[in-house]
DNA sequence: GCGTGTTAGTAACACGTGTTACTAACCCGT
DNA sequence: ACGGGTTAGTAACACGTGTTACTAACACGC
């Protein structure tokens, strides 16, 4: 059976010391006054048994768990299609680690019920939350903020008293609508990837006008379409772009996942990229490089921003400084889907 | 400032109660006798405190911690590439939810160092642990056993004693195999998803083996590459492949990212899929069904996967039963790269 | 009236740690 | 020899809950 697990106090007998001792030694409590010889002792006897301190009792104690809290809000469909977070929770969880903090995930079938966290912080599961996908209309958060409750948000809102970690949508959207603008293109149709009551999503229009504009392209509001996460939306919008009296020769697709769908309706339509319709899409998932032909794409430093967003709410919960949002560059990767190669060649 | 917060002791004065009919009856503790007009007085108190339990103070006093671990062992590389694990941890956050546990997220950058875990069970961070992609020379898999700790290990490992879940990774490497062979081919190469010292790795090299062997080929070793989780490593692969002498008429690339990474190869070197080289995958990740042309490839139950894992893991802990293995179906999604539809067709 | 159950509830201990307030011993200058 | 300061360490309380052993009140059969 299990082996006896041994508690502070069976270190303090073996090492002739009280338990008091122990904890000091252990947890390098500054300013006491140990000698260094009971200290050796003390380090000893606890690697001898092979002590770990349990974590229920030290939180309780003390207050503090040692851990952070991550909730996912978008649907599992979305989950299991999406390959931002992975490279997100892998920044997140390489920076809580090396911080001491532990990860405690977990999902929510919908953003708006924030039933999913309120117990998480209630029960003080956790010293600090970061919520990706947040809706601003959440009522929970200004209770929040006046607990001084710490929380990161990844996913910029407006008007939130929380730092957020995301990167430029609009600046980016507009680069690459730049971009297809440089090639020539002034029909150029947008699909969002999201509905644009999230506000990257929205952003990314913005951006997209904002290039229009400065070029003196009008906004064609018929050019417009909104995408929903999944690739089939991506593909029934294109399809109706592709249906207009006069077709966009240029697409920016705000999102891979939906640039994916987009392209097979091209395809679809018997059109070729880039020379019927060029396109442009975001976030630089893996399948971006992979596609046919391979995409040219908004990189988004997933990894970075997850590791942001973990090392700004550490700091917060440590008090270490009055930290703000953080916005992270992202870089316009130029592939074949554009145009941009064949023209060069030219 | 942050609201005071509330505890038992205050929900029982509110009730007019003891503290431990509090207990008894928020827990529903069974066999205890509460009269229906104070078990209504407690829970409208609770109600009015909004009183949440805190979870350290009953993990101490209870034992449980109501968490589960998951450790991700595989490299930090692999894990952005890799569209596998989404899905799976969508499922393990399902089912761990359903059963009233959290989930505790932590990577290891590689497995050979437990380092990561002991501390998440000696600590008594969590009641039960899913091991994802373990090896079996793990030394302290002998010893958790002895202390009869729950635990599930994702990937099949031979002559472990905890319960394993996994697709049959060898029965659908032979099917896939089968699947070219009933096109005609007969100079199949195969690329491996990962070294062989992975169990998963070499059940697909053996289901490949055994289908060249059922229906009377030879298995010629030149024929045979092994990836590492890269799609690079799948791109070099597929070149060598092509550069022998008389080139495989198909490939089964025994997972999408290599497959991804051959078909490029493939494009490069100015040959045609399936035309002059078929392709099969394995995995069917997003990318698969995205690619041009839609690879053929092996569905792997992904949700399903993490969903039975956490079950088996909450019924461990909870001493519902005897649990053993679980080995779910995989199946062949049947696309373009094979070249089967275009042979129908004809 | 009296033992025997049953009902409804409570007092008190246990869980394992962090931390504050206190002390005993020793050093040192005068 | 003696007060004041430093060193090295400890006793005791706090954290918030689960749970066991106990009791007071009441019902019931005879």
């Amino acid at each position: 059976m299990a082996r006896r697990k041994f508690t502070s106090k069976d270190v303090a007998e073996l090492a002739g010391v009280s338990r008091t001792t122990v904890s000091f030694v252990l947890n390098e409590v500054p300013d006491v006054k140990i000698s260094p010889e009971t200290r050796r002792r003390v380090l000893r006897a606890a690697r001898e048994l092979e002590y770990y301190p349990t974590a229920a009792a030290r939180s309780l104690a003390s207050g503090k768990t040692q851990r952070i809290g991550m909730i996912l809000g978008e649907g599992e469909d979305r989950l299991s299609a999406d390959a931002f977070w992975p490279g997100f929770l892998a920044g997140v969880t390489a920076a809580v680690r090396q911080r001491g903090y532990r990860l405690l995930l977990q999902m929510a079938e919908d953003v708006t019920s924030h039933e999913a966290y309120v117990s998480l912080i209630r029960e003080k599961q956790v010293d600090g939350l970061i919520l990706s996908g947040p809706r601003n209309d959440d009522p929970l958060l200004p209770e929040l903020a006046e607990e001084n409750f710490p929380l990161v948000l990844h996913g910029y809102l407006p008007d939130v008293p929380f730092p957020c970690v995301d990167v430029d949508n609009a600046t980016s959207a507009r680069q690459a609508t730049d971009h297809l603008i440089d090639l020539g293109h002034r029909r150029i149709g947008f699909i969002s990837n999201a509905p644009l009551w999230y506000a990257g999503a929205n952003d990314r229009l913005l951006g997209y006008r904002e290039a229009l504009a400065n070029h003196g392209l009008d906004y064609d509001p018929s050019y417009m379409r909104t995408g929903n996460f999944l690739p089939e939306t991506g593909y029934q919008a294109m399809e109706s772009l592709l249906a207009l009296p006069t077709r966009p020769s240029a697409v920016f697709a705000a999102g891979d996942v939906i640039a994916m769908g987009a392209l097979s309706a091209i395809h679809a339509a018997g059109l070729r990229v880039p020379e019927d319709v060029a396109l442009v899409g975001f976030d630089d998932l893996f399948v971006a490089a992979y596609a046919r032909p391979p995409l040219t794409t908004v990189r988004v430093p997933t990894y970075g921003l997850g590791w942001t967003a973990a090392e700004i709410l550490v700091a917060t919960i440590e008090g270490d400084s009055e930290v703000a949002s953080v916005i992270l560059e992202a870089e316009l990767v130029i592939r074949e889907s554009c145009g941009a190669q064949a023209q060069a060649e030219r």
